[in-house]
DNA sequence: CGTTGTGTTGATATTAATCAACAAGTGTGG
DNA sequence: CCACACTTGTTGATTAATATCAACACAACG
């Protein structure tokens, strides 16, 4: 899965490991909300999580989603600036972030990785931004199809419900139903269940999605 | 300005300047390319920058404006994912990123606030998310003209072109004259040649905004 | 089994894009 | 200093992409 997060390198597992509280969550469960005091940060150990922003009319904006091995909530500020939600069962780990910056002080490989890994996300965040403002909808979609980890069979999987897709692409569920189907009319997918999708044509999918600008 | 950098406390500014190479741009040029080695960071000094995304056919996006003391290219990546043009006549410095590095081994302070900027960075592209996904025309507007710092009079600065706003918020440039007129004919703004906005009613206009949702 | 949530498809509405004309600056060279 | 070209900004008419409204299929679940 692309963008909010990473993973780090081995040797510094065990030490972050023993501050870490393991947490399992259902599908569906929000363990970080907007404007709370920002007291921890997590990673995603199984499962997909994924973060949100909203409107007070309900309207709301996916930034990412966060597959196994990602980070979530580095912000400095005090108060988190998005929510976050478990996509489908998914056990994340727990950390003070009091904790975390006196580990941090004396571990400069983490801290560099921690680093490198808030740029990528800025990068990741600027290629959102390029898709949210000037491309199709069907450029969308190929971008978020394109950019998911295929698996062994040439499927990708695709835990989260239509409504997530629509508020990561800024679309409606009822677009990205239909821009989806037309993919498969035209032999570039085929859906297997709503969770399973494979890309027949990926060049074609690639080229859609027009980045390699 | 808002977004893409930030300011370094004053103890590290010497040191940093000892490896500055400062650079005259004219309004209008590009001193960062989108794929491009990425030897370098910068810094503006005065003026202001734009960090641009483009696509095959010419459709752009501008991801972040930068005023002055704000940094450009802290990416971890082997090349630029982005370009930046002076906005209008701007001075920036040039560090050579080797030497920063060098430089960030030994100034732990100098690193948190890097960090911190980064982190900064990702709240507000988060928040731009939101705005290019799911704001109307005149709400991007409205979150744009409240971003912007105001002068001792009240007034904006806005020195980029209607373009390089219409593709800051994902819109087109007679979407943003239309709403911009329209703003001015409800009494929300006065415009004052292109280039400067007096905010008449910024509570209305914050409101319209949608954040702090 | 009914109930509820999710996904799909169709008909229609609406926002913002496109196409077009022109006004207002800005700069250049005669 | 003025005429001209060229860029930028504004406004209007029309189109098009996507949203909205609506109906229904299907699966999961109590």
């Amino acid at each position: 899965m692309h963008t909010v997060c990473g993973a780090l390198p081995i040797e510094d597992l065990g030490r972050l490991s023993a501050i870490a509280v393991p947490l399992t969550l259902p599908a569906g469960r929000r363990f970080i909300t907007e404007g709370d005091a920002a007291a921890h940060f997590f990673t995603v150990s199984s499962g997909t999580a994924m973060l949100v922003k909203g409107l007070a009319d309900g309207r709301r904006q996916v930034t990412g989603f966060a597959g196994v091995g990602h980070f979530l909530g580095l912000a400095v500020a005090n108060t988190y600036s998005f929510s976050a939600e478990a996509v489908d069962d998914t056990r994340v780990c727990r950390y003070s972030r009091v904790q975390l910056n006196t580990l941090l002080a004396d571990a400069p490989a983490m801290r560099q990785r921690i680093m490198d890994i808030a740029s990528n996300e800025l990068v990741a965040a600027q290629a959102q931004m390029l898709l949210l403002g000037r491309k199709t909808a069907r450029e969308r979609l190929a971008t978020f199809l394109t950019g998911l980890a295929p698996r062994a069979d040439g499927a990708v999987a695709t835990p989260m419900t239509r409504r997530d897709i629509a508020d990561y692409l800024g679309l409606t569920i009822e677009t990205v139903c239909r821009t989806l189907t037309r993919m498969q009319r035209e032999g570039l997918i085929r859906m297997q269940g709503s969770a399973r999708t494979v890309i027949v044509d990926r060049p074609a999918l690639r080229a859609l999605a027009g980045d390699e600008a």
